[in-house]
DNA sequence: ACATAAAATTAGGTTACCCTAATTTAGAGT
DNA sequence: ACTCTAAATTAGGGTAACCTAATTTTATGT
């Protein structure tokens, strides 16, 4: 339980590195995630990088070593694994999980992550849709991709959101969007890539491209034109 | 989740009192308890006392204060209730259990512990027979007392057990022992009050009166003579 | 009462984490 | 190339929790 702080630098570089994979992670963008200065950060990378769990440079920004990628993505794995058990046992609304699931993924016992995982039907997603990496650290596949992306005509499936903040889960149940609608892309402003979309019950909502680009989809067509 | 080291001090201090009513809680109880040095406690000592969750001096020992001791029994209560949860809902043993659950009192989500309370039923007693104290930090009432006090003849059935270390929880095993099984006394060794035990199944056991300290029991008939 | 053992306390030090206030280095625009 | 800004880095501190090695008290046995 000691170790969470140094628990919580692996993820902030690994969801940092997942958000936008073009870009590094400098150690500014990692002092603003975790809510901490630079200086701390780039103390914490200097340690960090002598115990080989990661790399860094200012060019490159800071990259998981494979050992640190493991234990980033474990990590991942308890967090999802509880979310899911929170929402699914123990009734626990969405926008409430997050919180409690930040503390208990630092709970050290595997056989309890086992045994909830079990209980829980052992699934590839968790309820906000995101994958749960399995205990060697791999993602199950899929063809998830920002609603962003999509095409004027496509019909897609909500599987899951990229950003929880309160704000932007309350923002979601305010349009009426939940996991596994499906929404069809009615239009696409083409001066700000605003989006009009429908929804199952004929409901039409305009969203924000920002909003669209943290929401995660899948075609509904094997065949569709979004790639 | 940082105020864990200082909940740690407090459920120690609490644990060690609740242990022997008679003699005060010294630096070096605690110092042992928490596997820490004297100096250590001694240093932190002073900053509960100035948080007014302690009292101190050489003669009377650590006390916690009501403020403190509010603090404790919460931890306590938490303790209690993980414990049972995952016993009996997540089907983990008896001796299993208390790891686990010095890890999870200390996640910080009085809505996670309301929950699984309601799903364990709201019992007043935890599966090592342990009373669960109340939000307000009341234990329910009982007619506990150390199998070590009974006399001969006494039929008194098991509740609990003082000490949860795995070494005397396998011993209990080994003894064929269990909560809530029923056992005669039928003789005392008058030179070191070694128990000669009898169980529902006829078996009979010697026990030490060391580990009769540490089994709580409750007399079957209402007028025993046990007190 | 006196030696001695044990406990409490003091002194002084370490490491992990976090900070602010410079300073240096990169990057971006002109 | 030159300037200006933002990011990275260095310098210098602070606090919480630990520790070991004295030193001082307190208890204890004879």
């Amino acid at each position: 339980m000691k170790t969470y702080r140094e628990e919580n630098y692996l993820k902030a570089i690994y969801q940092l590195a997942s958000h936008d994979k073009t870009r590094t992670v400098s150690p500014t963008d990692i002092a603003h995630w975790l809510e901490l200065k630079p200086p701390t950060v780039l103390e914490k990378l200097g340690i960090l990088v002598k115990k080989g769990l990661v790399t860094y440079n200012k060019f490159d920004g800071a990259k998981l070593s494979p050992k640190g990628n493991e234990v980033a993505l474990n990590i991942v794995r308890r967090h999802r694994i509880w979310e899911t058990y929170l929402y699914k046992q123990l009734k626990f609304s969405w926008s409430e999980v997050h919180e409690i699931a930040e503390q208990l993924e630092h709970v050290n016992s595997e056989k309890l992550i086992d045994r909830i995982y079990d209980v829980i039907g052992r699934p590839d997603f968790d309820p906000h849709g995101d994958p749960i990496p399995n205990k060697q650290g791999k993602l199950p596949k899929s063809d998830r991709r920002p609603l962003s992306e999509s095409i004027k005509g496509c019909k897609c499936v909500v599987l899951g959101v990229s950003e929880h903040s309160e704000l932007f889960l309350n923002y979601l149940t305010e349009l009426n969007i939940r996991l596994n609608d499906k929404l069809v892309v009615e239009q696409i402003n083409s001066y700000d890539d605003t989006l009009k979309l429908s929804s199952k019950n004929n409901e039409t909502v305009l969203m924000s491209s920002k909003a669209a680009q943290q929401i995660q989809v899948q075609c509904v067509k094997p065949n569709c034109a979004c790639k």
